[in-house]
RNA sequence: GGGCGCUUAGCUCAGUUGGUUAGAGCGCUUCGUUUACACCGAAGAGGUCGGGGGUUCGAGUCCCUCAGCGCCCA
């Protein structure tokens, strides 16, 4: 028999790294049918995720942690109710930020990204993807990840790098591809086009410039018009009135001047103004606005770029050619007033486009660019979830996905930048076609001249991202991988990249698969400090995920981010939650030392029929509604509800209740000792498979000790079944109940009720804690249960056992002593010398007046319409309720 | 401007088919080192569930409305 000594507190240092290595290289991530082995069986179930890959030189943040220990968690959870689980890893080449970081390295070395060249920075850049790129992924294996890193992609692996050109092909054949001038968001500093999602809109004080467009007929007559942007007069071409509008209806169709430079420009009549804002009339600047752009478009207007790529003003601008857009805007407005145009600044709140890169102003300016038009894939990403081929959780996204869907503009998917994919589009020098082709070609498709070069742009990273379902698994190759993982199942991350990513994957799962790539997508919130604020590091109040783990455990910040969380709302963490988790964790490890150091005691077989306790009964029962509790709300997706079930039986149930009966059940030796250590092992497995999939580590570690030590001993049986590692063990099944529980846990809780009343009288009359008393219960028809119960009723209310004595009625009163009253039971405890007559009498007046208070509201509940049109069941239990307390004020009243 | 969410104990939050005495962690008070655990145990204090109205036998939970805070879209 091995007696193992197993450390007082949970060790999570030395134990987390030993038990994933054990994981990973025992190879219990893979999934356990596999389509490229021989014995692959494809009527098996798959359960398939993929990770939302992480940049590939990320550091890991709370973010990741989240999604890892969620995802973690559903897989864990799957694969142990048998599912073949597959969880694909993998990262993001995440052009911009990670040519930011490589052109940050550059500048440190005192040259740039253009000064070598873009072969060398590729070159470069793959040098720092090769240091950096692993950093995360042993991040993300430290939070107890359990995917299969064999199965590992990178966006910029040559497998999706061909999934990504296949799609652009097709897309291009179909004509959902084109290239054009359109007005888009440029990034001044980035030197690129950016999407409107990568747009963020800051309110900000600013001001409203007022000015005066003369009209050009030397009348002197003029237009009142305000703007937020004076620099962009430069590049206007009309003035615009609403077509109803009185004050204006006699300028349209005449010309007004542009300040400066002379311009004649028309006054024309749209709609889209708003009479109310500013004076009513609008400068209408095609070339760096929006919604002028688009009257623009409607009128035929002529459109001017009077910014260039670093923001600067073109020849457009006249006097102002080569200012910076703010310079010129000063300097604009100072002529402007001195050549007595200007009417008057106020002050006014803006709405400035920020890039969400870097936060510096975007600049709507008309460039040449590669777009995907939307339109066709966003009905069939509509239609998915609209008949519920996909369902989102929470439902409320559904809402704010259609809506964008609805309203989607064509997206921008070329980018200036080296680091990405390439985009597949050739220009001959010589005919000026296009060729668009899956292998890169040598010559012109249309005339055969080798004369072509490359389009110098790169696709945007999200263009790759989009197509991660699947082209991960293999696709456009039709692999065993993807004929048996695809579709995915879940697809889990922050509802933060709803648009961005989710919206994407399925609208191109639909055009390239043909199927949505998963069934339902499970949105988490954003992760806030202790207080609710967002974690910034200017705020200093960033957590750290490593830290946290170092200093308490993974197994802590896990349970702390799944039991903490709601699904698709923000949760506040606090290192003061993750200690409390800490404890948790360290309590599931004494609890189970107790256990393992009970079943190592056990010296006598099971008897054939087993005698099973109240406190035995009571726990297997209260067990089994756990698990079917677990069961239900983790097909609603609520995993922290679950959690929390769990970590409240197994603390409050389990430990603080049954291992003290367990004790004195140990002591009787025997087929008592071995039926109570039998249902100790019993419960603390079927616990620690339901935690498992929150707290990986600890649960692994225990279970093997206690499988070692069931299997040692005399009850061996119990563990026949069970397999060699928790990760793979089977999930708690369901049960019916059998008809007995309801009774067995009445009794139950009645013994805490008495118990509860005898520790709390105990509390306030002072009794030292370790001095037994003696007692006379009153017990009415519970006579035989607490006489049953005897023994563990005295262990627990501190009661000396040859001092108990319990009937259904007693005598007489016993001198000298306190009255507690549970229901139907008197309770006397002679506590000779510590009872104060008056004070007794004002104890029990108390309680009778509650019991009071509570009979009369519940004579009038069941006087009332309740009686009635409640349930049957319902009105039962408060019938009940009702006996209880009269019973109890009966007994008060004969104490007084 | 449109949409969504939140408002529950001093603090941070649970509470999803409405069931009548609203829970947890931390913090607080009192007591305690009995051979699983002081990262612990026992006992306790603390809430008109944002305001108002409605539906219902019954509302923290459903509906309307107001207020404050936050987020998304335009």
């Amino acid at each position: 028999m091995s007696k193992q000594e197993l450390p007082k507190t949970y060790a999570f240092k030395s134990t987390e790294p030993h038990i994933y290595k054990m994981w990973e290289s025992g190879g219990y991530f893979k999934p356990h049918n596999d389509p490229n082995k021989p014995d692959f069986d494809p009527n098996v179930e798959p359960f398939v995720i993929s990770i939302p890959p992480p940049n590939v030189t990320g550091e890991l943040h709370l973010g990741h942690a989240m999604f890892v220990s969620m995802e973690d968690l559903m897989i864990r959870y799957h694969r142990m109710k048998g599912y073949s689980t597959l969880w694909v890893p993998g990262s993001d080449h995440a052009g911009i930020a990670t040519q930011l970081q490589v052109e940050k390295m550059l500048r440190n070395e005192g040259t740039s990204r253009e000064e070598i060249g873009r072969e060398e920075f590729l070159r470069r850049t793959w040098e720092w993807k090769n240091k950096y790129g692993g950093m995360i992924q042993n991040q993300i294996r430290r939070l107890g990840a359990s995917c299969d890193w064999d199965r590992e992609r990178f966006t910029l692996d040559e497998g999706l790098s061909r999934a990504v050109r296949e799609a652009f092909v097709r897309l291009y054949e179909k004509g959902l591809i084109y290239r054009g001038p359109r007005l888009i968001n440029w990034s001044p500093g980035l030197k690129t086009a950016v999407s409107d999602l990568e747009v963020e809109y800051s309110e900000e004080p600013g001001a409203l410039y007022y000015f005066k467009y003369m009209l050009s007929d030397g009348s002197g007559e003029y237009i009142s018009v305000a703007t937020t942007r004076p620099e962009t007069i430069l590049g206007d071409t009309a003035v615009a009135v609403h077509p109803e509008d009185e004050r204006y209806r006699k300028y349209v169709g005449k010309t007004v001047t542009v300040p400066i430079l002379g311009r004649e420009i028309p006054v024309i009549a749209d709609e889209y103004v708003d009479r109310e804002f500013g004076t009513g009339a609008l400068k209408i600047t095609p070339g760096h606005d929006p919604h002028d752009y688009e009257i623009g478009q409607r009128h035929n207007l002529e459109v001017l770029s009077m910014l260039d790529r670093e923001a600067r003003v073109t020849e457009a601008g006249g006097p102002y050619a080569g200012l910076d857009r703010f310079e010129c805007r000063k300097k604009l407005w100072a002529d402007m007033q001195a050549a007595g145009l200007v009417v008057k600044e106020e002050a006014y709140t803006l709405n400035v486009p920020r890039s969400q890169r870097g936060g510096e102003i975007i600049e709507p300016m008309v460039s040449e660019q590669w777009f995907v038009k939307m339109e066709s894939l966003a009905a069939a990403g509509l239609a998915a979830v609209r008949d519920g081929r996909i369902r989102i959780i929470p439902d409320r996204f559904e809402k704010v996905y259609n809506n964008w869907l609805e309203n989607i503009r064509d997206w921008c998917i070329s980018r200036q930048l080296w680091w990405g994919h390439r985009i597949p589009v050739w220009y001959c020098r010589d005919c000026r076609e296009m060729t668009v082709e899956r292998e890169d070609p040598t010559h012109c498709a249309h005339c055969g001249s080798a004369n072509i070069e490359q389009d110098p742009d790169v696709l945007d990273t999200w263009f790759s991202s989009g197509l991660w379902p699947f082209s991960t698994l293999g696709w456009p190759d039709e692999t065993p991988d993807y004929k048996y993982f695809y579709p995915t199942s879940y697809m889990e991350t922050g509802y933060d990249i709803l648009f961005f990513w989710v919206a994407r994957m399925i609208m191109d799962g639909l055009e390239f698969t043909g199927k949505a790539p998963f069934h339902t997508v499970y949105l988490h919130g954003l992760i806030r400090d202790g207080d609710g604020q967002k974690m910034s590091k200017t705020k200093g109040n960033v957590i750290d995920p490593l830290t946290v783990m170092d200093d308490l455990g993974t197994d802590a910040l896990r349970f702390t981010l799944l039991v903490g969380s709601t699904p698709g709302s923000d949760t506040n963490l606090s290192l003061s939650k993750v200690e409390a988790n800490r404890n948790f964790a360290n309590k599931i490890w004494n609890a189970g030392r107790f256990v393992i150091s009970n079943i190592d005691a056990v010296e006598t077989a099971l008897p054939s029929e087993p005698a099973w306790t109240l406190a035995d009964s009571w726990i297997w029962a209260r067990l089994q509604q756990l698990v079917r509790e677990v069961e239900r709300l983790f097909q609603n997706f609520q995993y922290g509800e679950a959690g929390r079930q769990i970590y409240d039986f197994f603390w409050s149930d389990f430990a603080d209740w049954y291992l003290e009966i367990a004790k004195l059940q140990m002591r009787a030796g025997g087929t008592q000792a071995a039926l109570t250590a039998d249902t100790l092992a019993r419960v603390l497995d079927t616990s620690l498979r339901l935690l498992h999939p929150f707290t990986p580590f600890v649960t692994e570690e225990l279970w093997g000790r206690l499988r070692e030590s069931v299997l040692a001993s005399p009850i061996k049986d119990l563990a026949a079944d069970w397999s060699e590692r928790l990760i793979v063990a089977s999930w708690p099944a369901a049960r019916q109940e059998e008809g007995w529980e309801t009774d067995k846990q009445a009794d139950f809780a009645l013994l805490q009720e008495v118990v509860r009343a005898i520790r709390n009288l105990r509390a306030e009359k002072n009794v030292p804690p370790g001095k037994r008393i003696a007692a006379a219960l009153a017990a009415g028809d519970k006579g035989a249960l607490l006489m049953e119960q005897a023994t563990t009723l005295a262990s627990l209310a501190g009661i000396d056992e040859s001092q108990l004595s319990i009937a259904e009625t007693l005598a007489e009163k016993p001198a000298d002593s306190t009255a507690l009253v549970v229901g139907q039971i008197e309770i006397y405890l002679p506590l000779a010398g510590m009872v104060d007559q008056a004070e007794e009498k004002a104890r029990l007046e108390k309680e009778l007046a509650e019991a009071g208070s509570q009979i009369a509201r519940l004579e009038k509940l069941l006087s009332g319409d309740f009686a009635n049109k409640a349930p049957a069941n319902v009105v039962e239990k408060e019938r009940e309720k009702l006996a209880a307390y009269k019973e109890t004020a009966e007994k008060l009243k004969a104490q007084l």
